[in-house]
DNA sequence: TCCAATATTTAGACTAATCTAAATATATAT
DNA sequence: ATATATATTTAGATTAGTCTAAATATTGGA
């Protein structure tokens, strides 16, 4: 249906639509995925020809319903893939990025919805992601950041900001994965840091800098 | 490494070699993956040039060493994810050659080696064909075809020969798949066709057409 | 308002994979 | 042995996706 390019640039515009707003810029696309702002242009052309995005020159582009559901069907796969490594492989969360991101492009309706069932209709991926539904929808999220966390009370982690592997790394390094329960024990206000305990365990450090990119939910 | 193309030839040269000898020509290969032979010869040239085959003009082509290991590592994935579409996420075995066919082309050893140990290491993909271990090695296959059967004796259905999808499914339908138990009732001289019985059940003819297409060992 | 900085698009070119048509080599049947 | 049929290669063109450099549009500050 479409090229493994033209989806990897739905999803792209996609991501950027979630956090900047409907109306996604050249340039931003360009950043995103590492490429050219005139080959952008050019994909966007033939997007827009295609009717998954709504173009007018110079003003950006937003993705038209199809183009919407497109992206969606291929986060889907994505968030499936993943937890599929995680749960059934055995991989860590921070690894499976990479796999997940070849994985997203097989074609088979039919195989997905056999993966959803296996993997038990799993809402969220190993990174708290919400996984859309066959249909498109996106399991309710509500999450706030660890940096908003008050002093004594506990939390549940829900999900990443950054996903960048060398902060999942560190992350699971000192024991920090969406599940576990975080027990905020003082807040430092010079720095914003927090001194936190991971599942009742012993105290451990956040700085503000890995605390504002931790997303959490109350606990239970 | 190998661009998806090129792996697609890797492959087609490795099974036509399988069948025919090591030296697969220009127009078999064509006629094999659906192209022309002009566009054959271009792709031989540059999978030459990065020394993946042996190429003199007009004789036809060999696999090299490293072409043959590439081959084998691509098989291997094929057949690993045809049984785990099978044997996880209940597909049966004719329904699973395209997506298969897609996810051949995942690049990454780790993720091989930990779903063939997720799959408990087989040997036979669900139609019987072995797969290589991670060194490229096949298993010992010794198999026979079912035509040269003799009345009152039974065997075990070890796999296919023709792996057409219409094929594969009218044996699905009939109840004959790999692993089954084949009793040889009759053998009819004048056609060649066969009366068998399966896992003990019901006769059930076979022409001398589906005969010749499945493959037999002596049962246990 | 107008100019400079920034963002975007256009023009022209490149590579990979494919095609058709023409040229050339090999094989085969008298 | 030679002509004809078949197989293969070459030449030249096409499409998708990319690039650089140049042209053009938008925006924000003086």
């Amino acid at each position: 249906m479409h090229s493994f390019t033209e989806e990897n640039y739905l999803k792209a515009i996609y991501k950027l639509m979630e956090n900047d707003g409907p109306e996604v810029s050249t340039n931003a696309i360009a950043a995103h995925m590492n490429t050219r702002a005139a080959t952008v242009t050019d994909m966007i052309k033939k997007l827009s020809a295609k009717k998954l995005v709504h173009y007018t020159p110079y003003q950006g582009v937003s993705l038209s319903t199809t183009g919407k559901k497109a992206a969606l069907s291929i986060i889907r796969k994505h968030r499936l893939w993943e937890f599929f490594l995680v749960e059934k492989l055995g991989f860590r969360w921070d690894e499976v990025h990479d796999m997940a991101e070849q994985m997203e492009h097989i074609q088979s309706p039919e195989l997905v919805e056999r993966l959803d069932e296996y993997l038990g209709f799993p809402k969220h991926d190993p990174h708290g992601d919400p996984i859309p539904d066959a249909k498109g929808r996106l399991p309710e999220t509500e999450a706030a950041l660890l940096l908003s966390a008050q002093k004594g009370k506990k939390y549940k982690m829900s999900g990443v900001i950054d996903h960048h592997v060398l902060f999942l790394k560190h992350l699971d390094e000192i024991g920090l994965k969406p599940g576990c329960i975080i027990y905020v024990d003082q807040i430092t206000s010079y720095d914003l840091s927090l001194q936190i305990r991971i599942n009742g365990g012993k105290p451990l450090f956040i700085s503000h800098q890995i605390a504002r990119n931790i997303l959490i939910t109350s606990s239970r």
